[in-house]
RNA sequence: GCGCCCAUAGCUCAGCUGGAUAGAGCACCGGCCUUCUAAGCCGGGGGUCGGAGGUUCGAGUCCUCCUGGGCGCGCCA
């Protein structure tokens, strides 16, 4: 419907340009959409307003010339006004509006959809990337439902798209996991092994230890550190892996690619963008870092607290590139630290030869990015071809309280109970219903309901009353004869306000999944769908004395084409979101708890 | 101290990259089921869009400053 009419506009600019009325040096940025108030027409356009300027001449005076000279060969465009400061108020031709829907039967399971990576564009969403040091907690479920979602809307924006998790089975936290299992499986053979401070205490530990005992029998108990240390850790990181992808898969989370960082290490990625960077002479030795000097630091800040443990070593001249100041990249030893490792893993990306690719961050990760950025644009890449998606925190309630979550304190909330407890699909649908960068409060009270205040449901059972329209209508006699039996006739038996209102608005499905996959915004394809769903309901309660099946079977398969219309924008939708479009549902009981 | 993010109805949040009269859900009040699902609909109250300047035809949206909150500032990962 936009791009219809955005044609008509410009084929009016170009026709008033020969004819020498307006100048029009460039394709002005102007929008066609549809207006809050609906007595200004099906849609309206600025594009008078935008050009004053460059024309010098008053807006209402181009939107007068474009109203004047209209190019419509097709008799699109059934009247078209000047409204307010210029506004080109346009109405479309009935049969226009009443024809809306046939693109979406037509495309059926593609609605919405640009054909699969059709774009030629190969990006790559990196998420959830959780330490394998246990099992995978509410923390990481807002950037993990985020980030499927994101990758969901890029797939149908028609790129190639490959997610992505990049295992951080490297350094000390996994160390001290493979230690942690190692004293538990003593344990298990009755010796003493009192667990140290920062050490992980709980359950899953104990049945690693189980398995290595059951696997190997006592044959670590004597054997030296160097010995057993790596053994336990590619255990416990095997195990805690397995049970993190069983995690995601029940949130309907997916990964098509598990990236290592211990293989960076072992095939010599690391201590090759270290190389990398000294040959192209970005990096220097010394004791401390540059950029540094004249800043002041409070004494409590952590970088106060740990500032006699610098060493000297490598440094990268990330200071230059937008960062506070250098960072090191070498210890004095010649071992790499964690950024070094995070570098050679985008510059692995970068190599494997994406277009676009996107790290999805959490906000207490968001230090990180100034020095990602520097170390990137270091590699002598395109730096524009990085994106972050920071994911703000989240902040857990239960009926207004907040529930503390800690690891020390063993307090943890697993994802997988928190599924098992609420069903992915309303938690799915809580996270991708905010934008990334506002903080949240998850109210465990509400998702967990299985009642009619989960808002979730109200979306379902939208998609369900469509589908039960159409069984109806089956049941007696009528069903939907199908996109290709629908003609003009039909169509034009929509006359009602409600029924050309929602048939403007599906039509808009591709337009929104564009404009959110280029913003990598999930949520406003949900909120599409409320507002449709809305007006649904409204339709369906207002003229239940008219209703869809009736007795003039023509109007009753306009209608219907126009519920199966709906019901496929939102199936398509829900697709993209990952929500399920159920094709009925329950009803509720009043004493649902 | 510095950096990033946020501030919109009592609460949780949208507001489509600057458009016309700022919306939804929850909560509250009042209505609507012998009919294709009442997990729904209709109506009502409720707002100096944190504050102050600025940019322009036009600002919740962009810029500056201020206030308040979150996160971060390690040769941990």
């Amino acid at each position: 419907m936009r791009t219809l009419v955005a044609a008509i506009v410009d084929a009016t600019l170009n026709a008033l340009k020969e004819q020498g009325a307006l100048k029009l040096q460039a394709r002005p940025e102007y929008v066609v959409e549809p207006p809050k108030n609906p007595t200004h027409g099906d849609l309206s356009c600025n594009v008078a307003m935008v050009m004053a300027k460059a024309e010098g001449l008053p807006p209402r005076k181009i939107a007068e010339a474009i109203v004047a000279g209209l190019v419509d060969h097709d008799g699109v465009v059934a009247k078209v006004e000047v409204a307010g400061p210029g506004f080109l108020n346009l109405t479309l031709r009935d049969l226009v509006v009443q024809r809306l829907g046939l693109r979406a039967l037509q495309a059926g399971e593609g609605w919405g959809r640009r054909p699969r990576a059709s774009t030629g564009k190969r990006v790559l969403v990196e998420f959830v990337s959780a330490n394998p040091t246990g099992p995978i907690h509410i923390g990481h479920a807002r950037g993990a439902f985020l980030g499927d979602g994101v990758a969901r809307l890029l797939e149908a924006a028609g790129h190639d798209v490959t997610r992505e998790f990049y295992i951080n089975d490297f350094g000390k936290q996994v160390e001290t996991l493979g230690r942690t299992v190692h004293k538990r499986y003593q344990q298990l053979f009755g010796i003493e092994a009192p667990l140290a401070e920062g050490e992980y205490p709980a359950q899953y530990v104990v049945d690693i230890a189980q398995k290595l005992k059951d696997r190997d029998g006592d044959r670590w108990l004597r054997a030296a550190a160097d010995q057993w240390l790596p053994v336990c850790m590619q255990l416990a990181i095997d195990e805690n892996m397995a049970a993190i992808k069983v995690s995601l898969a029940h949130a309907h989370i997916r990964h098509d690619v598990f990236s290592s960082e211990a293989a960076l290490h072992q095939g010599g990625k690391v201590l090759g963008v270290a190389r990398h960077y000294q040959a192209r002479g970005v990096t220097y030795d010394a004791d401390r870092a540059q950029g540094t000097e004249e800043k002041v630091r409070r004494e409590d800040s952590k970088a106060a607290q740990f500032a006699d443990r610098q060493l000297g070593g490598t440094f990268l001249i990330t200071s230059r590139h937008g960062d506070d100041e250098d960072r090191i990249i070498l210890r004095r030893d010649g071992t790499p630290v964690y950024l070094t490792a995070d570098l050679a893993y985008h510059k692995d990306k970068f190599d494997r030869g994406f277009d676009r690719i996107i790290d999805v961050f959490g906000a207490d990760h968001s230090g990180h990015v100034p020095r990602i950025k520097a170390g990137v644009e270091l590699l002598g890449v395109d730096l524009k071809k990085l994106e972050f998606l920071l994911v703000q925190m989240v902040r857990i309630t239960r009926d207004g309280q907040e529930v503390k979550v800690s690891k020390r304190k063993g307090t943890v909330f697993e994802l997988d109970d928190l599924i098992e407890e609420a069903g992915a699909d309303p938690c799915r649908f809580i996270f991708l219903s905010k934008t990334a960068n506002a903080q949240l409060d998850f109210d465990l009270a509400l998702v967990e309901k299985q009642s009619k205040d989960n808002p979730v449901f109200y979306f379902q059972y939208g998609h369900a009353r469509c589908a039960s329209i159409l069984r109806f209508a089956a049941d007696k006699g009528q069903p939907f004869a199908g996109v290709a039996a629908i003609t003009d006739a039909h169509v034009a038996r929509l006359v009602l306000p409600e029924e050309k209102s929602i048939l403007k608005r599906l039509s808009a499905l591709p337009d929104v999944v564009s404009g959110a996959a280029e913003a990598l915004e999930p949520h406003r394809v949900l909120y599409f769908c409320q507002e449709l769903i809305a007006e649904l309901h409204s339709y369906y309660t207002k003229y239940r004395s008219d209703p869809v099946v009736s007795d003039d079977r023509e109007k009753t398969q306009a209608r219907l084409y126009l519920i199966a219309a709906l019901k496929q924008t939102l199936k398509s939708a829900f697709a993209i979101l990952g929500i399920d479009a159920p094709e009925s549902m329950s009803r509720a009981t009043d004493d649902d708890e």
